[in-house]
RNA sequence: GCCGGGGUGGCGGAAUAGGUAGACGCUACGGACUUAAAAUCCGUUGGGCGUUUCGCCCGUGCGGGUUCGAUUCCCGCCUCCGGCACCA
């Protein structure tokens, strides 16, 4: 008997796919299309481990699934491939990143190959490339055009570690994303998009979403979405006045006092002679402290102006603080205290003795312990005394409105987005520095502007970008009055390339459009995406706003690029996620040298529930690799003694058909996995063509090769994946016979097979025959029966 | 602190519109085959107990509750992981 042998199969399969293209796609629009899309990695030097090949194997069953399934299935590869790692070697060994990132892609492509995938390699993209980049830019300039891209300077994130600077999103913990050093503020010129102009499109769009709840509450609480109220706060002896904003208007005749970030523009003008020398130092000391700092110290600070605010609605005087509990990029950066009703106001209260006036009871009117920050009923609060908080929030503004100290307003904890990187391996921001004409933007046929080479790759540390000393490419012709100019030597972050790759791969060559609008007509949205989830709110939050813009200036006809989001889960050994310096990195390419990718694949998806993190085995893929040669040998088996189809083969084969459908689609993988193992358990030692033919077209989406290979032995044309999903006849999945348990006060005391739609009685009288019931039942009365066909007899017994 | 998700055998994990807990696989043990080993195949494998082809008790993080019946629902804890973190 032929034993079963990967290498052979595999390398004859792959081989096969190649010559016919089998993966090749095209728009056919009398074809359904299914655009399922991988994460495109960055394509670091270390390569592929198990953990990479978990979500490219469920994107390939997927794809390979619905291909099966009558789909049209665009399945692409690429990368992302401007970032640090490359430049930073660059840096250390010299290497240009255009040849160490050629290197680690050809790495990457040939250990993808391994997975036998069916990606489309011809849409193959690439983020470097400057015929991509260009889009990249012209993207850029379309934003710039409409103001959503515009220059500030202001204090931001930097790292100083990689000399850049960074977006709020790419801050963790008050420490940088990629490299976890604590970042710093630094007051620079930065290139900011307007994401924030978009904030509340980005929170709606959520809604339409089919995306673990998980990362739309990740990115609802990063958009950061309150209701309240700005109040105007007159300034006692002074023209100026003071905005703040509160959630909770219906507090504020409990308003204390006021407290100004330290930066705060009115800090310095409002401050009284006899209490600058204080406030000015603690402003001083205040701006020096780094992020970090200011929250490991919860401890509150702070120093009085000597100026007082006029409460609107009370009139009362009350004192004007300088803290740096107050942040200066929220709100208008100044809050009305209400310490009564917040437990920050309240501790910086107790601490400085400062006045706590409570203005919100219980609902049953008592006065609750402060701080109550939870609504309730208005009290001192004069006309408004007894309303309720929500109505008074509204009645309050209201009134402010009516006499122009305030309105109704909404704020977001997201900011724009920090968008110019001091770096030297990024897309250049299009853009001329004239001094005659300003900022112009670079003529969109002049794109792309290409990278020049470098002789120095390290960053300068100054906030500005190496590229500052490539004069022969910074000196340049201003494009409207053609004088001397400069151009921008700030690059994009590594997300530009990543926030539209995908409509890219609708159309990959073109070089009249980033892509053919009939082409990204049939090929997007994405259908399913899947990756990890460290892209919540980064990568994903940035391509939604990408696309909303590109719908609003009419590239696109939809407002959400992914329809359906998987998060696959990590693989980690010996508890910890793999990285080399840990040293518990498993490599793919040893496990297909020995088992076959087949084998891994199927392991892959056995190992656990897709979505959660799951720990590698190494005699795991033994069971998985045990199972593909049982399969083999019934095939080998039965075709040399081919048996007739009977109903009971019948039957399983249908019942496999609607599992594997229905977990395929819930994405039980690993439970797709079992119910093959167990069919393969339950049949005989052989079994009657359609139900081999049947097995295999249901397994090819796990394992592409042995089912091709199988298809063949059972003389079959080629390719398994022109064959259609087998359907399921309803009438098969009846079950006539059941194993119904048999309890006593709940308890199950035995079980007994009886016909689906057995009546009570021939249960009864068949449970009556079992030890155990007759023991627990015996000198007690039956009160009750409850019966569950198909499921459950109980007899409650006292 | 706030928000979200978990805790099931020696291990990875099945099973939740409430209905036989531990499917499937790994490990381990026993057996068959073999000169022997590997591979393969067949058994056993949650813990405890007994009168051991059978029966009893306990058992899904802990403590309560609802129910004929709870891994599943409710209340209160413990604990682990992830996100946010002075956002007014």
């Amino acid at each position: 008997m032929s034993s079963y042998n990967h290498k052979a199969i595999e390398s004859k399969w792959r081989a096969y796919w190649e010559e016919t293209q089998a993966h090749t796609v095209a728009m056919d629009p009398a074809k359904p299309k299914f655009y399922c899309l991988d994460m495109f990695p960055y394509p670091s030097g270390a390569g592929l481990h198990v953990g990479h090949w978990r979500g490219y194997v469920l994107s390939d069953v997927w794809s390979r699934y619905k291909k099966l399934q009558g789909y049209n299935v665009l399945h692409p590869m690429g990368w992302d491939a401007f970032g640090l790692p490359a430049e930073n070697d660059a840096i250390k060994i010299g290497i240009h990143p255009k040849i160490s990132t050629a290197d680690n892609v050809a790495t990457f492509k040939r250990q993808l190959h391994e997975i036998g995938a069916m990606y489309d390699w011809a849409r193959e993209v690439n983020t470097t490339d400057p015929d991509y980049y260009k889009w990249t830019q012209w993207i850029f300039l379309q934003m710039y055009k409409r103001g959503l891209a515009y220059r500030n300077e202001m204090p931001i994130n930097f790292c100083p570690s990689c000399q850049t600077g960074l977006a709020n999103e790419e801050v963790v913990q008050g420490a940088c994303e990629r490299c976890g050093t604590p970042v710093e503020k630094r007051n620079l010129m930065q290139w900011m998009l307007k994401i924030t102009e978009y904030a509340d499109r980005l929170l709606d769009g959520l809604k339409t979403l089919d995306w673990p709840e998980k990362v739309i509450k990740m990115q609802e609480s990063w958009i950061g979405r309150s209701e309240g109220a700005e109040v105007s706060f007159a300034i006692d002896g002074k023209d100026d006045q003071i905005t703040v904003f509160t959630t909770r208007p219906d507090t504020l005749f409990g308003a204390t006092y006021m407290v100004l970030a330290p930066e705060h523009e009115l800090v310095a003008k409002i401050t009284t002679s006899e209490h600058a020398a204080r406030v000015e130092q603690y402003v001083k000391q205040a701006m020096t402290k780094s992020s970090v700092e200011r929250m490991a110290s919860k401890e509150k600070t702070g120093v009085f102006t000597g100026a007082y605010g006029i409460n609107p609605v009370n009139g009362k005087r009350i004192p004007i603080w300088a803290s740096d509990y107050v942040l200066i990029d929220y709100g208008s950066g100044a809050i009305m205290a209400v310490p009564a009703h917040d437990e920050r106001d309240y501790e910086f209260a107790m601490k400085f003795d400062l006045p706590i006036v409570p203005v919100i009871a219980e609902t049953d009117g008592t006065v609750p312990e402060l701080p109550f920050v939870i609504s309730g009923i208005l009290i001192n609060s004069g006309p408004f005394n007894g309303m309720d908080s929500e109505k008074a929030k509204q009645a309050i503004t209201e009134q402010l409105e009516r006499n122009g100290l305030g309105k109704a307003s909404v704020q977001y904890k997201m900011r724009d987005w920090v968008f110019s990187r001091q770096r030297y391996w990024g897309e250049p921001i299009p853009i001329i520095h004239c001094p005659k004409c300003g900022e112009v933007p670079v003529p969109e046929e002049q794109l792309p502007v290409a990278l020049p080479d470098v002789e120095n790759y390290a960053p300068t540390g100054t906030g500005e970008s190496p590229l500052t000393a490539i004069t022969d490419w910074v000196n340049t012709a201003c494009p409207e009055c053609n004088g001397p100019a400069k151009r921008e030597t700030n690059t994009m972050p590594q997300w530009a390339g990543s926030c539209w790759y995908f409509l890219r791969y609708a159309d990959p060559d073109n070089d009249k459009a980033l892509a053919a609008s009939e082409k990204l007509k049939y090929w997007l949205p994405v259908d399913l995406y899947v990756g990890g989830i460290e892209h919540a709110v980064l990568h994903l939050l940035y391509s939604r706003f990408y696309i909303k813009f590109l719908y609003d200036i009419g590239v696109v006809d939809f407002e959400e690029p992914f329809t359906r989001l998987f998060n696959q889960g990590m693989v980690t050994k010996d508890g910890a996620k793999m990285s080399k310096s840990k040293g518990n990195v498993v490599n793919p390419d040893e496990l297909v040298e020995h088992y076959g990718a087949d084998s891994l694949r199927i392991y892959e998806l056995f190992i656990g529930p897709p979505e959660v993190d799951s720990e590698w085995m190494d005699n795991g893929i033994e069971g998985v690799y045990r199972f593909i040669q049982r399969v083999w040998n019934l095939v080998v088996r039965s075709l040399k003694d081919m048996p007739e189809p009977v109903l009971a083969s019948e039957k399983m084969r249908h019942r496999l058909i609607a599992t594997v459908a229905e977990r395929i689609e819930s994405f039980k993988l690993n439970t797709v996995v079992s119910a093959f193992m167990e069919y393969i358990n339950q049949v005989g030692s052989t079994l009657d063509r359609k139900s081999l033919e049947t097995l295999v077209i249901l397994l090819a989406p796990l394992a592409p090769h042995l089912a091709e290979e199988l298809w063949q032995m059972l003389g079959n044309e080629p390719s398994v994946f022109d064959a259609k999903w087998p359907e399921v006849d309803p009438e098969m999945l009846v079950v006539e016979k059941v194993v119904v348990a048999v309890q006593v006060n709940g308890k199950t005391r035995g079980t007994v097979e009886v016909a689906v739609d057995a009546p009570e009685q021939d249960v009864m009288s068949a449970a009556a025959k079992i030890t155990s019931v007759i023991n627990a039942v015996s000198g007690k009365a039956i009160v009750k029966t409850i019966y569950v066909p198909g499921k459950i007899l109980n007899l409650v017994v006292r």
